[in-house]
RNA sequence: CGGGGUGUGGUGUAAUGGUUAACAUUUUCGCUUUGGGAGCGAAAGACUCCCGGUUCAAGUCCGGGCACCCCGACCA
């Protein structure tokens, strides 16, 4: 991609009453563009970067045998009625009216759809265990948002749903899950802990959350820094500096931003839509659901609040919205711009994603410092100075070090 | 929904009730410059959020809306 045709504008301020650190980077690289309170578009960096993160979602989604789907986000009222969640959803659901005054929801979860879909294709024990997911926008009525990309009215989210013939296998699945769950998060360079809460509505049973610790997160965790105890802080009996009970080391207190939750559902949606099944024994059982969700907006802001430095954002290599950021310093130097666009094109056939910063009269110093700010993972100089060594410069965005490297050693 | 705050070119800010709303940034053109948001010159860009009121005079004061941000309760 040349930079000069990328539909993007750098900032050099933010606005006074933007405070997270997240929102700030994502503003000034112009990944995203606010529309109005909680609703933000993503704009090419941010939406490649989206798109990254939704692939490594998917690819381990079906890698625990998740099937994608695709729902509808405008529901008829009668299937919220069938849960009684019409009423009592919270936040609550938001309503519009076809032009025959019918009532919908905007999908706020799918528990009730994924169910009413799953009914008719279950008969037997045989048919079971499976599940399905999506990748698609959930709304939600808050009374808040927060953070920029951190709460959303409208959001991407990964919900996946498992159907189950019995407890034993369902348990072995959530597991699974759950350390799926873990590895999504590291690839995409998060140290995240599971951490027990309370059901909130959707169980009676404890759930997991998914959290990052980070010094905004809206949670408060206290977990153990040895093992892998932790808990929410609304439900936790132990406080800070009490010894961990499973390892007795001294127990820590963060702030945590919760980027995933999975619920045990048990048969709280398979009882209203008559989700059931015939099992060995010839007689008659309840499906026993779970649900797991991902928001990828917020993913992605997390992301950027657990991977910055002063200078801007350093995307993991996995989620980042190019691999190479390719920076010629003065264009108009005809050695330079020669090698450069022969490394480009050679890049670009070998499939590599890069961004070539084809900017004729832009300065060394806005280059720099607006690739620092867009944190794609390598970098690539072309100077005067590094081609009199008949090198390039090559400086990971994470680290302080550049080096020089030969052209004819360049791995490409 | 309660509490607090803010609305001025694309962006960030300024303007004791008093000309033609200022500065920086941004963008465009020309020259110059090329290792950390470069310099000079010229130009573009604003019904000061909306409606009403007070006043000879309102960006500024008053009333009412609307929008956005932050703190609390809810959520991925």
């Amino acid at each position: 991609m040349l930079q000069s045709k990328l539909f993007y504008r750098s900032k050099k301020e933010v606005p006074n009453d933007i405070e997270a650190i997240s929102h700030k980077f994502l503003y000034r690289g112009d990944f995203i563009d606010q529309l109005g309170s909680g609703l933000y578009s993503f704009l090419p960096l941010g939406w490649r970067v989206h798109q990254k993160i939704a692939q490594v979602i998917r690819e381990e989604m079906l890698a625990v045998d998740g099937q994608e789907v695709f729902l509808p986000m405008m529901h008829p009222k009668a299937v919220w009625q069938q849960t009684g969640r019409w009423d009592k959803m919270s936040p609550p659901l938001f309503k519009l009216k076809d032009s025959h005054g019918k009532e919908f929801a905007l999908g706020s979860t799918h528990e009730e759809i994924m169910a009413k879909v799953a009914k008719d294709r279950i008969s037997s024990y045989k048919d079971l265990p499976f599940s399905l997911f999506q990748i698609q926008t959930k709304f939600r009525n808050e009374i808040r948002f927060t953070g920029g990309l951190l709460r959303t009215r409208e959001f991407a989210m990964k919900d996946l749903y498992s159907f189950h013939s019995d407890e034993k296998e369902f348990q072995s699945y959530y597991l699974k899950v759950a350390k799926s769950y873990l590895k999504i998060f590291k690839r995409c360079g998060l140290a995240v802990k599971i951490v027990e809460a309370s059901g909130e509505g959707f169980t009676n049973s404890f759930t997991h959350e998914f959290q990052a610790l980070t010094p905004i997160g809206e949670d408060t965790v206290i977990y153990c820094p040895k093992c892998d105890f932790a808990q929410n802080k609304e439900i936790a009996k132990n406080k800070e500096g009490d010894k961990c009970p499973k390892c007795k080391a001294i127990l820590k207190q963060s702030r945590g931003i919760e980027v995933g939750n999975i619920f045990p559902l048990g048969t709280k949606y398979s009882e209203p839509f008559g989700l059931s099944f015939i099992d060995k024994d010839g007689k008659k059982k309840l499906v026993i659901m779970a649900s797991y969700g991902i928001g990828v907006g917020r993913l992605l802001a997390t992301i950027v609040e657990a991977n910055h430095d002063e200078a801007g954002i350093i995307w993991p290599d996995e989620v980042a919205p190019f691999s190479i950021h390719l920076v010629p310093i003065d264009l108009k130097n005809k050695k330079i711009k020669t090698e450069s666009e022969r490394i480009y094109n050679h890049l670009q056939k070998s499939g590599v994603e890069v961004l070539y910063d084809d900017r004729v009269d832009i300065g060394p110093g806005q280059k720099l410092i607006e690739s620092d700010l867009i944190g794609i993972p390598l970098r690539i100089v072309i100077s005067e100075k590094t081609l009199d060594k008949d090198s390039v410069e090559v400086k990971e965005r994470s680290k302080k070090q550049a080096n020089l490297v030969k052209i004819k050693d360049l791995k490409i």
